[in-house]
DNA sequence: GCAAGTAGTTACCTAAAGGTAAGTAATGAG
DNA sequence: CTCATTACTTACCTTTAGGTAACTACTTGC
């Protein structure tokens, strides 16, 4: 496994290693609509992930520079996220991803309220 | 882990939790500009991918209605997988990420041009 | 009658991902 | 003097995913 980031034969595989994973795009959706959030924002509104998944899943789009991490080093301290410029240009594929997400989550509704018709 | 689909919150989490996953956005890729292609094309397509997994991946996009598996009894068996209209939906969403990837692969080749001129 | 070829399936095993829980720093509240 | 707070980090343990390899079916070619 040590052997996967070589063949990058086309970009396609390269931006999917980056944003990829169990929540990642899902972090990039939320920093992509409310700009910047908290550690602790993020956190609670991702219910079930912990806080070691979390940190990993920032500092690794922080590396891909993706997002950016402010750290204030007041009493408790307060570290913000908010995508970078590069971050920030997924925002078109995200929407469109979500647009389409909407959509089949209304039609699969209307298939749901008509209890199961469909199995002629 | 036999609840996670319940808190079905916003339909971004449905949609990825049915398109992401390790090889499943490059499988819906490539489907997406080849219109069709056999099992063992995508599996050349794909280097490093194992048949079992790549079977699992087309099993899921099958039950998720993305994909269209036509399976034809010839001698040796003949197994066609195709988009489907819900699946063909995706197509603006991985171009639209694509030209991102392109983008962003020039820009870094550019800059591993500049041989770390950019430390300033 | 045995190998080849397609598209798997199955069993088995290992590596990595993720969960839980506890610890940390610094300070203000009680 | 101790607790609470934020944003982690670390250790430990379990679960899962994925790899490998072998096996299947069915017919053709040799």
């Amino acid at each position: 496994m040590a052997a996967k980031e070589d063949h990058t034969q086309c970009p396609m595989e390269s931006i999917l290693g980056q944003i990829m994973g169990p929540w990642t795009p899902y972090i990039l959706w939320l920093l992509s609509n409310e700009n910047s959030l908290r550690f602790g924002e993020i956190a609670a509104r991702i219910p079930g992930i912990s806080a070691k998944v979390l940190t990993d899943r920032l500092r690794k789009l922080e590396a891909s520079g993706l997002i950016h991490r402010d750290y204030k080093p007041t009493v408790p301290p307060t570290v913000s996220y908010s995508l970078t410029a590069r971050g920030a240009e997924l925002h078109s594929v995200l929407q469109g991803l979500n647009e389409v997400a909407v959509r089949w989550d209304e039609e699969d509704k209307e298939k749901e309220g008509k209890t199961e018709i469909a199995a002629e």
